[in-house]
DNA sequence: CGGTATCCGATGTGATACTG
DNA sequence: CAGTATCACATCGGATACCG
């Protein structure tokens, strides 16, 4: 345990050879996908069913709601509970692990969108002067 | 250092559709994508020549150190200056813009770190169940 | 030293059709 | 309603060879 109690070292844990264990690069893929973190904002409003996240996300198809909301249960992030009734109810919600990521991830947004106009700025010169 | 007294939400600057200006998706992209905070950790310590940094950086192709750094300076996060010397001397270093962004992408890093576990074994039930 | 150019396989995503 | 199955395609990333 070389890292320090506050603060993790990227470098030190971004490396993704050691076998087995979930990494920062775990994180990063499902933070980093095109509707992961989409899913996850609209379930900080509490528990919803697929039909009003399908609504609700304006673009995405059917398949990708179904795979990101399986890759999200699968890490831990999202719960689901389906009851068997008819026509069937699924209720996505999500977990306090899911929870527990709104911190660092609105932090994230905030940043992001407090920087908008540096990062759009700088590459449009990068355009321009390629030609 | 707590968070921004407004938080951004993520459900309103997810969206890709307004045209042209910058958005969290493209953040998100380059957060995600396999080598950019890889290099950016590794800025953190100052400026850093290619050769260098491809050393560092463990399984990176020399492709790949290219394509990030390029992508990182294009978005204003990474400087890069050549010094018209014999042989070739080229230093990347993180701009104002990409060291404030240390302050979110560290407070990822130890929310990773910190829920490693319940990742891992998260993930371990769920593809268990599976078959 | 610090890159480009080219090729190619793996993965992510989307469209469409179908189902318990 | 809440999915699955299949195909098709774009983008990402790695290997290799070459260049100023």
């Amino acid at each position: 345990m070389a890292i320090a109690p506050q603060t993790a070292d990227l470098t030190a844990v971004c490396r993704s050879d050691e076998r087995g264990a979930a990494h920062v690069r775990d994180i990063l893929d499902r933070i980093g996908d095109k509707w992961s973190m989409f899913v996850v904002s609209l379930l900080e409003r509490g528990p919803q069913r697929y039909g009003t996240l399908a609504r609700d996300i304006p673009g995405i198809s059917q398949r990708m709601l179904t795979v990101t909301l399986q890759r999200l249960e699968r890490d831990g992030l999202v719960t689901r509970t389906s009851y068997p009734e008819i026509p069937p109810r699924v209720e996505y919600a999500l977990s306090p692990l899911g929870e527990s990521l709104q911190e660092p991830i609105s932090a994230l947004a905030t940043w992001a969108y407090a920087h908008q106009a540096e990062f759009a700025e700088s590459r449009e010169r990068y355009d321009a002067k390629q030609n």
